[in-house]
DNA sequence: GTTTAGCACTTTTAAAAAATGAGTGCTAAT
DNA sequence: ATTAGCACTCATTTTTTAAAAGTGCTAAAC
């Protein structure tokens, strides 16, 4: 904050009810309709508003009307104006059911969290697993399906399991395979799933080597089955990804084309994986993945699952409700931790 | 066709002609326009599109206007007037490609066909797997996390893999899930899916209860989880989903938020499922989808592989096209089979 | 008996004009 | 520092007008 962005408390308190009174009404608002609530006249309203938007915190969207958020706003007001809110006993009792059956793994759990979260506030929610590449192998399993089709399984650290079914070349035996994905199991359990290349080189392939004829195709077979593994892993959960949709501003073909389109992006929706600490909350052009929308996201990391969890929503958003629903999941899952 | 539906073969070519340029311009057609490519009079071509509109295979949108084609004037094109369409070379070419790759696993080739299709053509392409419950269980493995999780994997005959992690209830020990593992694995490989829950209960729990404590317990975990994953199945792999939506008809807000939900409910994406041989085209009302939209669909049966590949487009669909590329894509695969 | 020219009539679409209204900024008084 | 009052701006809505596209029907032509 800048030394010249002083505002009075009036002038505070006059910007917190515009931001939430757009945030419900979607429409600019007006001097005259906050007189009630703000006990001084439209003029000095007016006045306020103006400075207010010298200061950048509001704009105009023609030259005589009323006023509306900036992102600057926005900004100000979840980091200095905004009061926690209460949830609702509604709210709460429908998280606690899924955070208090036991039988759900937790990755299970955040998931279904983030369901209800999308249900109540009407945004698009979604989880992101955090890249395997850091995972752990902890099997590896051939399994054969015919004479010439195998299905690799690999099995995490983490409890993540990838397949991946595969024609095996004509010049090697289903049965050498099996008998390399033995000895892969026996040397490289444990290993970084991003060390696997390098170890299936320098550490299997001579021991293969003394075993196996077609070491060389085998060991192909292995790296290539591999490289999927740790490519692949696009872990997105989506969640009400039509939610964000009822959102008023979505009331142009253009506009509903371009957040669909990029919510069915895959490189752009990796984009929101967390960088920071906390909830953080990133409004229009501070987020990585589209200029109209706000993006409050967390990182959860639960024994070696890790990843992120995020709400989509208009710049407009419920700011209060949206943190502090992801701070109760978030809570309860790093206290049930200890 | 009724015997009241007689048209004379002028009448014929004016409806295929009115339904292909509508399918190119998505205007209404009017009589004027026709005149050199009928080689008669508009006032002929007047008289004609009175009667065609008098059997209900044109409609009008207004009073004066020029005519659209109704869903029984495309279901009349796709069934006597459409004639093959040859594919260009260029698309061709990309579906050998895919085809002619020997290293890929017959329904990942489906998969990435539809998705060229798709690109080619500018509709959403899906592609259904099978419900699984006829697949054959062809190995289940439990691999304990840790102390108190583990994740089941099934493979079915068909290559088929599900997984679910689960947290072991506290009466039971990891060990005890795995050594019944073992006694499913001897005895139920090569059943049904459909079939193991009523096996476990009359022939698997018999043995295992004379070597495991718990084994109610355990018992119930593994029914449990067999549950999870024949209910789970929902292989449903879209193409261009948003592709649909660059049809000129997706021009409201309230068609392209109808058309996203749709898309993005699972029960109603199923009922795509093929229930017929051959290629099926099903426009508006008769597909079970959307009445807005035509379903092309067909059946595929690799070996064990089934399922159902699907084009979703407007109404307005370049039907020989959509139809060609299916073909080439199904004779291709059930050649290869032999 | 078909086909066609011609014309009155209908409806959509676009553009222009007019009326309404919400809301501001500024001045002068409190 | 606050407020009443008023002129002015711009978006929105309604009305008017004009133009274009296209039909249906009648009567003549083939």
């Amino acid at each position: 904050m800048k030394e010249s962005d002083f505002m009075n408390s009036r002038q505070q308190e006059l910007l917190k009810l515009i931001i939430e009174i757009y945030i419900k009404t979607v429409k600019p608002v007006g001097s005259k309709s906050l007189v009630k609530k703000m006990k001084c006249s439209s003029a000095t309203i007016r006045n306020d508003m103006a400075y207010l938007e010298s200061l950048e915190y509001l704009e105009k969207t023609h030259t005589s009307s009323g006023r509306v958020p900036s992102e600057k706003g926005y900004k100000y007001y979840v980091d200095f104006l905004m009061k926690p809110k209460e949830l609702t006993g509604d709210d709460v009792l429908k998280l606690q059911t899924i955070l208090n059956n036991k039988e759900l793994v937790v990755s299970d759990a955040i998931l279904k969290c983030m369901e209800i979260v999308s249900e109540i506030t009407n945004y698009t929610s979604v989880v992101l697993g955090k890249d395997s590449s850091n995972h752990l192998l902890k099997q590896v399993s051939i399994i054969p399906i015919d004479d010439n089709k195998v299905v690799a399984v690999v099995v995490t650290n983490t409890g993540h399991v990838e397949n991946k079914q595969t024609l095996v070349p004509s010049n090697i035996s289903v049965n050498e395979i099996v008998k390399s994905c033995e000895i892969i199991n026996k040397n490289l359990i444990g290993t970084k799933l991003s060390e696997i290349s390098v170890k299936l080189e320098y550490e299997v392939k001579p021991i293969i080597a003394t075993k196996i004829k077609q070491y060389e195709e085998v060991m192909n077979f292995f790296q290539e089955a591999f490289n999927d593994f740790t490519v692949k892993q696009s872990d997105i959960f989506f969640s009400g990804k039509t939610n964000i949709l009822k959102q008023p501003e979505y009331n142009e073909p253009d506009k509903i084309k371009g957040i669909i389109s990029k919510l069915e992006n895959v490189d752009l929706v990796k984009r929101i994986e967390t960088d920071q600490e906390g909830i953080n909350i990133y409004i229009g052009e501070e987020n990585k993945f589209d200029d109209n929308v706000t993006v409050v996201k967390t990182s959860y990391k639960i024994n070696d699952e890790e990843g992120t969890m995020a709400i989509i929503g208009p710049k407009r958003m419920e700011y209060d409700k949206v943190v502090m629903l992801l701070n109760y999941i978030k809570n309860y899952l790093e206290r049930d931790k200890e």
